[in-house]
DNA sequence: TGCCGACTAGAAAGAACGATCTAGCGAGCA
DNA sequence: TGCTCGCTAGATCGTTCTTTCTAGTCGGCA
């Protein structure tokens, strides 16, 4: 299939930031990138470099919160926590390091220059959280509990992602996931961890 | 105690590396902050703007190193835990959100364009790790598995970080705090946990 | 065929960037 | 006093950045 500028701009302007951030985004790189001139750029994105980025963000959050919809969809087992981590490291390694996560890079060094990359950051997160803490839920923990749960490990992600770029390996990425299963081990109702919802 | 001049600049581009990354470190804007002129930036960092990161992370670096050794000095408590990810929420609090992670901030942006930030950020996050992991060994925990958690729990604390600070909330660091103490306690062998290593 | 809107194309403007350069200040020492 | 040297001071250079601008292209429709 083949994807409109618009759509193109999008996805490689989310593969900008996840390397270089926001401000390390250049219109210039992203023109050549996509083979697309100044011109069509602002012609689809009248608003210039924020809109741009907040889009890229954006797309990028609906396509990940779907994805862990999916992966968690039968609860969140050990398999489908190693799966959520070994997909990321392998993207990491394959990149040789350079890549980050595309939303969590800009979520840093763009949040305070503009409000609206922050915000468009937090929803996102939000996309990640709210699948997982739904199906930690329908495994039996409470509302708020599956919510920090969630939330914790999503942080994590975040986190053992950020070492295992700058440590250029992936054991951050194995043990957190490891300490993760041992966590979700922990904090579930005691029925649940006997019935057959066992992770 | 008055600083000198190279002191001030690696304080106050640690800063702006918090807030805006190593791409938004503008040395313009690191001038007038420590209202320095041009020259004197030079003068003392001829490398220009990378030696300036570089040793504002190290310089960093190594006063975080010494507060998580004091902070779990007496071992990996609950009331330290609670101590390590409430400083860090103080102050992205205090900033109204504006702050990051002096590391993590150009760990993420700046790593795949400089690899000697990389290297930096490397080893400022290993001296984090490192006391932290002689503390859960001390508690009885093997080697490989007090740096497995002691990398965890840095990794939970960065992404913690970036999470609050882009809900803007102390919510995702008072979780993932409470969170670590769970996974601590899971973790220690079970004869700490019985005796007065207790966390 | 002829027209119109969507899009491509890239030059150019104007500001901001990192880096370099020379000039000058002023405390400490001879 | 006079010299030295660490440091201050900021103009300036060339580059790169985001944004704006006008011109040109192309497909679809009347």
């Amino acid at each position: 299939m083949t994807l409109t500028s618009r759509q193109r701009i999008e996805r490689v302007a989310a593969d900008i930031l996840a390397r270089d951030g926001y401000n390390g985004m250049g219109l210039k790189a992203l023109s050549e990138a996509t083979r697309l001139p100044y011109g069509s750029i602002y012609h689809h994105f009248p608003g210039g470099k924020e809109d741009i980025a907040v889009a890229a963000i954006r797309t990028r959050s609906v396509w990940v919160g779907g994805s862990i919809e999916q992966v968690f969809a039968k609860g969140v087992t050990r398999s489908s926590i190693r799966a959520m981590f070994a997909f990321m490291a392998d993207r990491l390694e394959r990149s040789e390091w350079l890549d980050g996560c595309p939303i969590g890079t800009p979520a840093l060094d763009g949040s305070s220059e503009s409000a609206r990359i922050r915000a468009a950051c937090d929803a996102a997160f939000a996309a990640m959280i709210d699948p997982m803490a739904a199906a930690l839920a329908r495994m039996g923990m409470s509302r708020k509990g599956a919510g920090d749960l969630a939330t914790t490990i999503i942080a994590t992600y975040e986190g053992a992602m950020m070492l295992a770029r700058v440590q250029q390996s992936r054991a951050p990425m194995r043990s957190s996931a490891e300490a993760m299963i041992r966590l979700v081990e922990a904090s579930l109702p005691s029925r649940a961890r006997a019935s057959d919802l066992r992770i």
